[in-house]
DNA sequence: CGATAGACCTGTTTGC
DNA sequence: TGCAAACAGGTCTATC
C-alpha cells in the first residue's frame, strides 16, 4: 500500500490530532505486530502514560517521538492502515489499539506484515531498515550530484530506485512513475545514465512524489488515510497497473516485465 | 558482488 | 460454476 506519499499523507493527518495527545491504554491483538522489545508486556509498559511529543515521517517509517524521547518507529508495509478516531471504531483486521486522552488510535492490517518497534533513542539502530535509510528525495539533499555518484553499478536503475539505503521512500508505483517521465527504460544500467537523464530523474522523481501527496495518495486497493478516506492519485498514474494498456502519450501498448522480483510496466516507444 | 526464490500473511483476480 | 494458481503498495533471509 503505502510509499512515501501515501505515509506523508498519513502523517500530515495524525500530527494535529496525536501531538500533544497522551497513550493511555494500549491492546495487542497480533503479537507478531511489536517487533521492539521483543516482550509485548514490556512494549505496553513503556508505552503506557506516555506524551506523544512530534509525529514525523522518515521514508515509509511513521515515527511517534515520546516525552521520555523514545521513539514508536512503524511501518505498514503492504496493508497497515492507521486511524485515528474520537469515537471508537472496530476494523476487520485490528492489529493494535490505543485509548488516548482524547480519541483512538487503531492499527488495521490485512497481511499482517506491519511492524511497530518502540526504542529508546540510544537504540535506534537496531531498528536496521530504519537506520539505514539514504536521503529524502523531497528534499535539498537529494539532487544531481547525490544521486550521480550512487550510479554506479551495472544494475538495472530500477533496483537502485528501490533501495531504500539509496533514496528513502520510493517503491514500485512511484519509480515505474518516475521514470516513465525521465523517458528512462527500467532495465537500463545504472551507470550508463547520461547527466541529461540523471538530471531528468531527480526531476521527476520530485514531480511525482509532489504530486502523489497533492492527491493524498494512491488507493489503489488498500490506501487510506488516517482517518480512512481515499486518496485520488490512482486516477493520475501514467504506467503502474496498466499494463497492456495504450501508452498516454504515443498510444502505444505499455509493455509489462518482472524487475527485482517486482511488476515493472513501461513504454517501449518513450523509455529508452 | 548479484540475482532469485522463499518467507511472512490474507484477500482478490485470473485462467482453465 | 468451481477451484487453484497467480498476484498485490514491502523487506528480510538464504542460496547459488
Amino acid at each position: 500500500m503505502p510509499e512515501l506519499p501515501e505515509v506523508e499523507t498519513i502523517v500530515r493527518g495524525l500530527k494535529p490530532k496525536l501531538e500533544g495527545n497522551r497513550i493511555l491504554e494500549v491492546e495487542v491483538y497480533n503479537e507478531n505486530t511489536i517487533k521492539n522489545p521483543e516482550s509485548v508486556k514490556e512494549f505496553k509498559e513503556r508505552i503506557t502514560g506516555k506524551k506523544i511529543i512530534e509525529v514525523k515521517r522518515r521514508g515509509k517509517y511513521i515515527l511517534f517521538i515520546l516525552e521520555d524521547f523514545a521513539h514508536v518507529i512503524i511501518h505498514l508495509r503492504m496493508t497497515g492502515q492507521l486511524i485515528y478516531s474520537e469515537k471508537q471504531l472496530s476494523f476487520s483486521h485490528l492489529r493494535l489499539e490505543a485509548k488516548l486522552s482524547k480519541g483512538f488510535l487503531y492499527f488495521n492490517d490485512i497481511r499482517k506484515f506491519g511492524t511497530i518497534s518502540l526504542l529508546a533513542k540510544e537504540d535506534l539502530a537496531k531498528e536496521k531498515g530504519f537506520w539505514t535509510l539514504g536521503v529524502e528525495p523531497l528534499g535539498e539533499s537529494f539532487g544531481f550530484e547525490y544521486l550521480k555518484s550512487k550510479l554506479v553499478s551495472s544494475k538495472p536503475i530500477k533496483n537502485l530506485l528501490l533501495d531504500q539505503r539509496v533514496i528513502a521512500g520510493l517503491g514500485n508505483i512511484y519509480v515505474d512513475e518516475s521514470l516513465f517521465f525521465a523517458g528512462i527504460s527500467p532495465f537500463k544500467p545504472a551507470k550508463t545514465l547520461s547527466p541529461e537523464e540523471i538530471s531528468k530523474l531527480v526531476s521527476s522523481i520530485k514531480f511525482v512524489l509532489t504530486k502523489g501527496i497533492e492527491n493524498k495518495g494512491t488507493s489503489f486497493s488498500d490506501f487510506v488515510d488516517s482517518y480512512g478516506g481515499k486518496g485520488t492519485n490512482q486516477n493520475f498514474l501514467q504506467v503502474y497497473g496498466r499494463g497492456g494498456e495504450q501508452c498516454r502519450i504515443c498510444g502505444k501498448v505499455l509493455a509489462k516485465g518482472k524487475i527485482a522480483g517486482r511488476t515493472t510496466v513501461f513504454c517501449l516507444h518513450c523509455q529508452k
